[in-house]
Order: C-alpha cells, then structure tokens, then sequence
DNA sequence: AAGCCGGGGTG
DNA sequence: CACCCAGGCTT
C-alpha cells in the first residue's frame, strides 16, 4: 500500500468536506477576479451575510475593469451595509491597478497577491490555492479555531506572534495536490462543524484524535484575549431640509464610515445635548437657528459597532432660505434631493433614520 | 504589539 | 449581553 501524501487529519477534512460543503458561487469558478472579490467580502463576514452582495457585485461589475471604471460613491453604495468600508475603498484602488499596471490580469502568487492594497496574509493565500492551486496554507479564525482545538494549541489567538505556530502547524498539513480543497475544507468545518460555541462533538470525524475533545478543553479552546470595551459616543445630527431636499456631506478620513455621507454632527461628551453650545455653534457659522427649534426625533438611536457603542439623535430643522456659501464651505454640507440621497452610500445608522422618518421610502 | 475599522447573527 | 465572523492597515 503507498504511503499517501495526505495527513489523517486531512484526509478525514477533506472527505468530510466532500459530503457536507455549502454550493457557495464563488467555488463553482476558478476565475481569480470572482475569488478575489468573494474573499474581500468575507474578511469579518459571514458567509450568511456576504453571499448576497457577492452576488450584485459580480451583477454589477462582471470584469475587474468594470470595477475599476466605476466612480467610488457607486462603489460604496453597493458596499453600504457591509461595514469595513476601507475594504471597498482598496478593493477599488486594486481594481485600478489591476487594469492599469498587470493588463487586467490578477498575479498568480502569494507572493505578488500579498503586495495588492487589502489584500492580507490569508487572503493572498486564499487566492493562490483556490484559483491557482499554489500549496500555502489559509489561516483564518475557522482555522485558528480547529487547530487549537485538535492540536491542543494554548497560544493566545489574539497576539500577533501566535501567529507563527499556526502558520508552521498549517504548512506541514496542507497537501501539495490538493491545497485548494484542503483550505476550503477546514474552514468549511470551522463554519459548519467545530463551531465556536457549543459544537456537536458527538457528531464529529476528528473526535477521536482531538485534543480538545479528549482534555474536556473544547469551551477552553481557542485561548482568545478579551477585546477593549467599546467606546460609547454620542451624536447630535442636525437635519436641515429645504424644499424636500436634504444636505449632507462626504464624511472625511480619521474616523468611522470615510466616503459615507451624513448630516451635520455634533458630538458631545455625553447623551445630553449641550443646546446652548450648539446653538452658538451654528449661530456663529452662520445659520438661522433659534432657541427651542431643535426638538429630537422621536427616539433615540443605539447603534452598535465592535469598537464604538454610539447613541444618535436627529434634529430636523425646515429652512426657509439656503444654507449661505460660506456656510457651506465650512462645514461641506451639500444640498441633495431624494433621489440622489437614496443613490448615496450612507451609515446604516443614517439609512435607519431616512426610513424611520419617511424621508426615504426604500432602503 | 496595539489600535482602529461595521454590522449582523447567535447563545 | 458577550462572542465572533473566509482580516487588513496604520502607528
């Protein structure tokens, strides 16, 4: 009998895989510019989530130079909802280069994918294997998570330096033939099988050799270090409507949600709103408020975020003449109608309240 | 190494 | 509420 190239732990992977992957569109191509963008999408997101702007995505921009020739505003707006909006930024910018610089080719190595804007370790890798079959291995918190279960692996998943003792772990299990469905495999099993909370051990091809399972660790592993708090803040958007149009502005660099467009903000140091600040504020700027016209939106909004717990309130103020240029300038609002605020990509913090507040009717 | 960047699903 | 998701970039 000849000794097979595969590990045990891969082939009982990979044969599992065979009999319980999801059909996901992004494996029925081999096309790089498909994979390329699926994986942007996933990074942080789930399969549940993302499967639907893959789809209007690959709709909308079928060529990476279709992506490439769209104005980044179209761009966002299909993001919109999706979060981490620096991946559609660099996703854009990779697109251009893509087009201008390799002849709208993709590289077709980890180590010319690695050196494209946002595009990491494990996507790189994801690349190589999937569409050009390159043996390196994927490492992703699916991966990290079986691992450290199987292997017993106490490093802390959340430091950097882990990193290594995976990755050195990894490469010596993924097979030279078939890399491709080995990294689909094992995190197909993280997502499906070896679940972070409460996995299905009973049911499970890797319980006999797992350590987790056989050291009663399974809740102990992965050893991950707790997250900061997220950081509570607390918005005041003012809302100036004139003649049913709204101004907005593209939010800058710095912050949250940069080339999403909002309204003019105010932040406090708390939920209560420094009125007489304010006032003085957009009195000294130039804009026509008084006293007793900045009533709150019905409710209040809790929106949040894996590092920021934000509370909102809107104020809608009807204007009766237009913001004066200066005015303008100073703070970039612009005045748009309906129809161009519903082409806009906008927080979903922003779209809850254009809903909320009828001045939107879809979504 | 640590901080920052979204939004949604799950127990 | 806590945890986590097919992570990457900047400092």
């Amino acid at each position: 009998m000849e000794e097979t190239t595969h590990s045990y732990f891969g082939q009982t992977l990979i044969t599992w895989y065979g009999r319980h992957k999801r059909a996901l569109p992004w494996r029925d191509t081999e096309n790089p510019y498909f994979i390329w963008l699926s994986e942007v999408i996933l990074q942080q997101t789930r399969v549940a989530q993302g499967l639907p702007y893959y789809q209007r995505f690959v709709e909308t921009y079928p060529t990476v130079q279709d992506l490439a020739a769209a104005p980044q505003d179209e761009v966002l707006r299909l993001w919109q909802g999706l979060g981490y909006y620096s991946r559609a930024r660099n996703m854009h910018h990779t697109a251009q280069l893509v087009v201008a610089q390799y002849g709208g080719i993709f590289p077709d190595n980890y180590a010319e994918l690695i050196k494209l804007k946002g595009v990491g370790s494990y996507t790189a890798a994801a690349i190589a294997s999937f569409a050009f079959k390159e043996q390196v291995a994927v490492l992703d918190g699916n991966v990290f998570r079986v691992l450290a279960r199987v292997f017993g692996i106490t490093d802390d998943i959340a430091a950097p330096a882990s990193r290594k003792v995976f990755q050195k772990l990894a490469d010596t299990l993924v097979p030279a033939d078939e890399p491709d469905t080995f990294n689909q495999a094992i995190m197909e099993f993280g997502a499906i099988q070896c679940i972070p909370v409460m996995p299905d051990c009973m049911f499970c091809p890797l319980q006999q050799t797992c350590f987790a399972f056989n050291h009663g660790m399974v809740q102990e592993l992965p050893v991950k270090s707790k997250a900061k708090a997220a950081r509570p803040r607390f918005f005041h958007y003012v809302v100036f409507e004139l003649n049913n149009s709204f101004y907005l502005r593209k939010r800058l660099e710095g912050d949250i949600w940069q080339g999403l467009y909002d309204f003019y903000l105010y932040e406090s140091d708390n939920k209560i709103l420094p009125e007489a600040q304010l006032l003085l504020e957009l009195q000294s700027a130039g804009v026509p408020v008084q006293q007793g016209q900045l009533q709150p939106y019905v409710k209040a909004y809790k929106h949040i975020l894996s590092h920021q717990k934000i509370t909102a309130h809107f104020y809608r103020i009807k204007l009766q003449e237009p913001l004066k240029n200066e005015v303008l300038k100073e703070t970039r609002l612009a005045l748009y109608n309906v129809e161009e605020i519903e082409s806009l990509p906008k927080p979903v913090l922003i779209s809850s309240y254009l809903k909320d507040a009828k001045i939107l009717v879809s979504l």
